[in-house]
DNA sequence: AGGGGTACCTGCGGGC
DNA sequence: TGCCCGCAGGTACCCC
């Protein structure tokens, strides 16, 4: 599920509600969930929350880290009062689920009766703790070392499919499946073509495009689709969803010229592109 | 290097 | 209704 804005709008809630808090109990429903001793947790604070590409972790007291990465099914939501924790996750104001539920795998308690749920339906995701943050190898794409320079570096040195190369971990971090097709019809690039075939003027769209999306997909909440992997915190749905111009697309007209979306599958998954706004020039 | 496949899990929707 | 298949926001690991 979450992509760079899913995570980051999860840290910025979390950041408003469990600062300066003290973990004081923690159970473990699910062992595959949690790598670690969790009650190395107890009676640490909250000192701040980082996020990485993907992965998010809380800084703790004594230096200790609480690490997670949701994969794509992971969930965090905050609970004011743990004995009465309900949450809009279905249809706002017609279905309301109580926490914990099936898919709940870790339960973190603070110590002033608040706490958090770490739901996974499928169990790809973790929570980790250690001693330091875990960290992707690629840059964030949000992070100040992303540059136009670093991008034409990697553009131009890799024979990959462009769509193949915005979604590898190891040269940029943050974009997923979602974002990767969206950000390539932004910047009117086919996911087909061959990264270090891209012109100058397109590798320059195309930076401009990672960020105008993944900005927007933090400003709109992140993107919940019909399966509602993602919700924010709260239990609610992101926006982006709505603003989607190819991803689960397929078959429907292009906002912009009509032409049926198309599906093709590469690298294992789904890319979604308009064959007239995107054509294939040279791949 | 890059491409393809599988595996980890669980559930949902479509086709027959 | 019931079963089988394909699909899903991620990543690691295998083989060619």
């Amino acid at each position: 599920m979450p992509e760079l804005p899913e995570v980051e709008t999860i840290r910025r809630q979390l950041n408003k509600h469990i600062l300066e808090k003290t973990i004081v109990g923690i159970k473990v429903i699910s062992k595959k969930s949690f790598i670690g001793d969790s009650s190395r947790l107890i009676n640490k604070k909250v000192i701040k929350i980082l996020r990485f590409g993907k992965y998010f972790c809380f800084q703790l007291t004594k230096n200790l880290f609480l690490n997670f990465h949701l994969k794509m099914t992971g969930q965090l939501l905050y609970a004011r009062d743990m004995n009465k924790a309900q949450f809009n996750t279905k249809i706002p104001f017609t279905k309301t689920d109580t926490m914990p539920g099936k898919t709940t795998r870790v339960i973190i308690n603070f110590n002033d009766n608040s706490g958090l749920f770490f739901n996974d339906l499928r169990k790809f995701g973790w929570a980790k703790v250690g001693n330091k943050p875990e960290q992707p190898k690629g840059v964030d794409v949000l992070s100040k070392e992303f540059t136009i320079h670093y991008f034409i570096k990697i553009v131009r040195t890799s024979k990959k499919r462009i769509k193949i190369l915005l979604i590898d971990q190891d040269k940029l971090s943050g974009i997923g499946n979602i974002y990767a097709n969206e950000i390539l019809f932004n910047a009117r690039i086919n996911p087909l073509r061959v990264s270090l075939f891209l012109k100058p003027l397109e590798i320059s769209k195309l930076f401009q495009a990672i960020k105008k999306i993944i900005e927007q997909g933090i400003r709109f909440g992140g993107s919940s689709s019909a399966d509602e992997a993602f919700i924010q915190t709260d239990g609610s749905k992101g926006r982006f969803q709505q603003r989607l111009y190819v991803y689960q697309r397929e078959d429907k007209s292009c906002h912009v010229c009509k032409t049926l979306i198309k599906r093709i599958k590469h690298g294992g998954r789904s890319s979604f592109y308009c064959p007239n706004c995107q054509p294939i020039i040279h791949i």
